[in-house]
DNA sequence: AAGTTACACAACCGCTGCAAA
DNA sequence: CTTTGCAGCGGTTGTGTAACT
């Protein structure tokens, strides 16, 4: 049977753009928007691939594309992200306002890989949906979290690692109503939990328990709390439709936000705002972001 | 100056997940 | 439930150019 190809390839142009075929492809899109690439050529006039035209735009076209001359601070992040989140260029794109997988990939490829330890092991390989390929090499220990489900939806369980309590017989509730408060404190726990020197990350489901918590911990931004000799820490989130979430973890479990990003959810407590930008924040944020967690 | 090599990046290719039919 | 079409992703290739011999 076999699936047809996305398209003939006879009688299409190949290679490098022309100002010409640009200028139709910019036009036509600011008329009638992205999407519908297989018939894009065709209405546009381009004698181009539907998946050109689309790489095109996206990767040279659209506007607010940042060009050339990653910074300092942009190479920097892209590492540590990679480092995280592995060859999953478009979720690391989405993290650089203005740049694209491709570029990143690019430059990845061309300049950073050389500049890591030849020796270092790549990271995993995921499929486009964020599920983990199963590794033909053998990677004895890999202390990295692993990552599910890396793209927005609405989802029950999460695997959130939790940082280990700074101290785990107080009372760390830091029931913070106005977001400048949280901001201060939930940073600081994370770097308290550095200074003690983190376990492993040990990553596991967890229930995400939308109505298990007391209705008042609906209204603040960060909760977290000791109950017992089980110290649980509860997290509200909200995911790129606007559906909120609380999350209740056991504070044993190292605790990235960033997972919660990754996989469509951003806490209240960030300062990302989801809705804007695509999920990008601004490079401080971001490195801010990174390293107020104890990054595998 | 000519030839060769290395590098950077644009573009292509094949695969996958998802949704609609 | 199966098939099909589409969009999107990451890996790979092709090409232009700078650096080097």
């Amino acid at each position: 049977m076999g699936r047809s190809p996305c398209c003939s390839k006879e009688g299409l142009n190949r290679g490098a753009w022309t100002a010409l075929e640009d200028k139709l492809l910019i036009s036509y899109v600011q008329a009638h928007g992205e999407g519908k690439w297989r018939n894009l050529p065709l209405r546009a006039g381009l004698r181009r691939c539907g998946k050109s035209c689309r790489l095109r735009w996206l990767n040279y076209l659209r506007p607010n594309i940042k060009r050339g001359n990653i910074t300092r601070d942009e190479e920097d992040l892209i590492v540590r992200l990679h480092k995280l989140l592995g060859n999953r260029w478009s979720l690391i794109a989405g993290r650089l306002p203005g740049r694209t997988d491709n570029e990143i990939k690019n430059y990845w490829n061309t300049t950073l890989a050389k500049k890591l330890r030849p020796s270092e092991p790549s990271p995993p390989r995921r499929s486009r949906a964020g599920k983990e390929v199963v590794h033909d090499q053998a990677s004895p220990v890999d202390p990295r979290p692993q990552l599910i489900q890396t793209k927005p939806s609405r989802c029950n369980n999460v695997v959130i690692p939790v940082p280990q309590h700074p101290n785990k017989n107080s009372n760390i509730n830091s029931s913070a109503t106005n977001q400048k408060e949280v901001e201060d404190e939930a940073p600081k726990a994370v770097n308290q939990s550095d200074e003690e020197g983190s376990r492993s990350p040990k990553p596991q489901v967890i229930n995400a328990d939308e109505d298990g918590v007391p209705a008042e911990n609906h209204n603040s931004d960060v909760n977290m709390w000791s109950s017992g000799s089980d110290d649980h820490f509860a997290l509200t989130a909200e995911n790129l439709y606007g559906d909120a979430g609380i999350f209740n973890f056991n504070v044993d479990q190292p605790l990235l936000i960033e997972e919660l990003i990754i996989n469509g959810w951003a806490t209240t407590t960030s300062g990302f705002d989801v809705h804007e930008n695509n999920g990008a924040m601004d490079l401080e944020s971001l490195a801010l972001q990174l390293d107020s967690g104890d990054w595998p």
